[in-house]
DNA sequence: ACAAAAGTGTTAAGGCTACACCCATGA
DNA sequence: TCATGGGTGTAGCCTTAACACTTTTGT
């Protein structure tokens, strides 16, 4: 089937930043290996993502291309914007719609055994393709920005977790040290206790959701 | 010139939120007509916009169409994001990067002659086309969150402005009244005085710009 | 008993809200 | 002198940041 049309038209894409915590609770990003020899990048790193089919919504093509390429399933994403420039990609014009997507820790240790697909720690990211490394940039200030305002930490989170779970994870991803207790204070309100406690080495924390 | 494809390909376009201020300092919004009869929402007013070209920023499209169709020139746009769904036109899969835009009253005022351009107060809005509507509340959205925070009403408003100018127009775009001396206190770091008068019937005001 | 992580209160400073009166000018 | 919009200060409240010690548990 050939489709024919009298102007060029644009290709369309979607790509995720897509945000996990590894083990010891590390801000990891999902990357895919680009891995077509005839292809710009080939070897190289890239977010998840690729071309749009004509009747889903854009939400759904990101849904469908991670699934494919990495077989995770997305709890959450939210649009970061649109990444058009001319040259961006050079085979051609390709204009990529970004998301910011969270998966929760299991699905970041089911992702390692792809060999195409795998989790980087953020501290030591591989050079990306294209211009995936200013989406990145956009997709962590997203992050960053909702992260003491809106519960948007959840789908990183395991269903129940303590305040010193939860103080690492936000000290690891702002990347700056916290003060326990006024961080207690300022998630009060995005959280409440399940009511059960933790047993461990230590003394026994209590446990919580976000509300 | 053809151009053909082994996959069909979505369409492109760019559309802008564009305010200005009207007279009296009525927030207005330009709009343009759809003038082609064979076309879906032919007679309706909708943003303006259009498809963009293979070799230019999606910015340059933007400031191209709006060129082409009301003769405005943008002095200021930020991205709000991409628009979709299939089924959001009814011509096929075309997918609109949305932005928000803003233009001084004398924009505002010379644009007012084109019969396939005009602008409406925000309170007088005829019904818009497409999704437009979902665009227009994700631009208002932005402008409001953006007023008390940084200086994005400098391309709404004339070189230097008196302070009651000012907080009339905020007090338009969030559409609720403010307290005087609240108001001047916040916004007083976002402007300077100007060292001039401004002369009327009644008190001069000191008038001020954006920093 | 000790090591390790959990948990908790107070103070000082700055920002926000509510509120009412005097000022400068032209007519 | 009056009408009109311009201009100003303060008190109460809330939020934020800085800061150190006690508690609970397992070993």
């Amino acid at each position: 089937m050939k489709y024919t049309y009298s102007f060029p038209k644009a290709d369309v894409t979607v790509d995720a930043v897509v945000f996990g915590l590894g083990v010891e609770g590390v801000l990891s990003l999902l990357l895919v290996r680009r891995g077509r020899p005839k292809e710009p990048f080939f070897d190289h790193w890239a977010l998840p993502g690729g071309f749009i089919d004509m009747d889903e919504t854009l939400e759904g093509s990101l849904l469908r291309e991670l699934r494919e390429e990495t077989g995770l399933i997305l709890p959450y994403m939210e649009q970061l914007g649109a990444f058009g420039d001319p040259g961006r990609d050079p085979r051609g014009r390709v204009i990529t719609i970004a998301y910011l997507a969270l998966v929760p820790p299991a699905a970041v240790k089911g992702g390692d055994d792809a060999a195409e697909a795998r989790w980087f720690p953020l501290q030591a990211l591989p050079p990306l393709a294209f211009d995936h490394a200013a989406i990145l940039e956009a997709g962590l200030a997203r992050l960053r920005a909702g992260l003491m305002v809106s519960p948007i930490a959840r789908p990183l989170l395991p269903e129940s977790f303590s305040l010193g779970d939860l103080q690492r994870v936000y000290s690891a991803i702002l990347d700056q040290p916290l003060d326990k207790r006024n961080f207690r204070r300022r998630i009060n309100d995005l959280v409440e206790p399940t009511g059960e406690r933790r047993e461990g080495k230590h003394r026994p924390a209590i446990l919580y959701r976000f509300r």
